[in-house]
DNA sequence: GAGTGGTAAGAGGTTAGACCACTAGACTCG
DNA sequence: CGAGTCTAGTGGTCTAACCTCTTACCACTC
């Protein structure tokens, strides 16, 4: 399992490479503890200090939980959050992100209104119904939801026939999905975000530029006073758990 | 710029937070080098090895790219880098810019007019001075009035203090900046930029969001109405020259 | 028997100093 | 003037030691 390390590259960036690889194949899984440092270094045949950057960035990627005096362990995937001491950065950076969308969606379905076509049309709309669908499921896949969501809005800044405004958008969405700040699970948010899309292609099905670019602020909005209204709930619940503890 | 660092915590996530700061308040630059290991380690009263692992996590990260024998550099955000890279595949227009130029600048105007600093705004108005100045040299620089002009709107970007806001105008401005797209040399265009600048300036400096948004939307339409005319006439002279030749 | 405290083993944390390998630019030679 | 060489400075790696923290165990006390 721990043969000697290779001989192209940085070294600490060939046994962050081993150790990838052992976690794809599940030969390492969640929870593992990795050898002792000394022990392990001995294993891979590099130094000690070697062997710790090569942790470090693995650490820095959410993939190793270092603990003083115990070990280092494989932890979750950064997908399945529990990260609530980044809440407070997340929060900062979270206003510009909806900032951001309400400077580019609202574009978008504006221009959108102007030139889209049939086809387009029909393929937002379809989008909307596997949205609707992937709810109604026993066990909803959030991930699923997540990218349905982003598809649906993707789909407008294509149809707005602006290559710059459609590779931002995609990057904004992106950062949205990996930070998991989406706002579709919160309770009651799903019906309301229902009729929020629909106003938007209804401004679009009408070409309506002024009615789709409304909509689509509103949208924007309203995910946005979700986001921040479930994230003092899980501020307030966080603090309260921790006098709990007391 | 380097002092010791605190006492709570892992010595190089603690290495890592500091250099996160000085990123976060630009003191470090997108393409800047970092002191030599050897000397940054003395200076933040480190070890070289703990120096190190810090170097390897904020490389994890994306902030920083090493290069042996040449030292160790900050990189950019990897949103913007992201952003970049998509936008280098898709090709886009400059319908596309300048309607993006549109849609980026306008808010960042509004949002500066209502956050900008004293400091910030000092440096916006010496920015245009030297602008000025570069115009009335003998032999104008073209690449230097470029840089300059972006740098005006860069600024009013930054000064809006949002991140995403920020990245997206820098990459839109490096390709308006090697498309070789501004209009400041077009006759009679100095003047009008000019005065553009300035009332948007004073609508930064009333702290006058409508003001400010309203002089960089008309900027930004002027800018486009110049390097459409000129695009036009170009196409005139090739074609007309076209015709001299048969 | 339950609770308390000390102790030692083993984990990560940090340091020092040395040497290797790569890069760029200055220098020398043809 | 060009091409090869040299050198200074950079990151890359190693060794070996010591520090600090966590845990488990065990003797001690009540």
């Amino acid at each position: 399992m721990w043969q000697p390390v290779g001989q192209r590259g940085n070294l600490s960036d060939r046994i962050v490479a081993q150790v990838e690889l052992l976690l794809r194949e599940e030969r390492l899984k969640v929870g593992d503890r990795l050898p002792p440092e000394r022990e392990m270094a001995q294993l891979l045949g590099v130094s000690r200090p070697s062997l710790r950057e090569a942790i470090r960035a693995l650490q820095a990627q959410g993939r190793l939980v270092v603990k003083h005096g115990q070990g280092v362990f494989v932890c979750e995937p950064p997908s399945q959050k529990d990260l609530r001491a980044a809440l407070h950065r997340a929060e900062v950076d979270l206003h510009d992100l909806f900032a951001m969308r309400e400077v580019l969606e609202v574009p978008a379905a504006r221009w959108a209104a102007e030139k889209i076509s049939d086809d387009a049309l029909a393929e937002l709309r379809s989008t909307l119904e596997e949205l609707d669908a992937a709810f109604d499921e026993e066990a909803p896949d959030f991930e699923r939801l997540a990218n349905l969501d982003a598809a649906f809005h993707l789909g407008i800044a294509r149809a707005a026939g602006n290559h710059f405004l459609q590779q931002t958008t995609n990057v904004l969405h992106d950062i949205l999905l990996s930070g998991m700040e989406t706002t579709l699970l919160i309770p009651g948010r799903r019906e309301k975000s229902r009729r929020e899309h629909l106003r938007i292609l209804a401004g679009l099905t009408e070409r309506d530029p002024a009615l789709a670019a409304r909509a689509a602020r509103a949208h924007v909005r309203s995910a946005r006073r979700a986001a921040f209204a479930r994230m003092a709930e899980e501020q307030k619940r966080a603090a309260s758990s921790l006098l709990d503890e007391q």
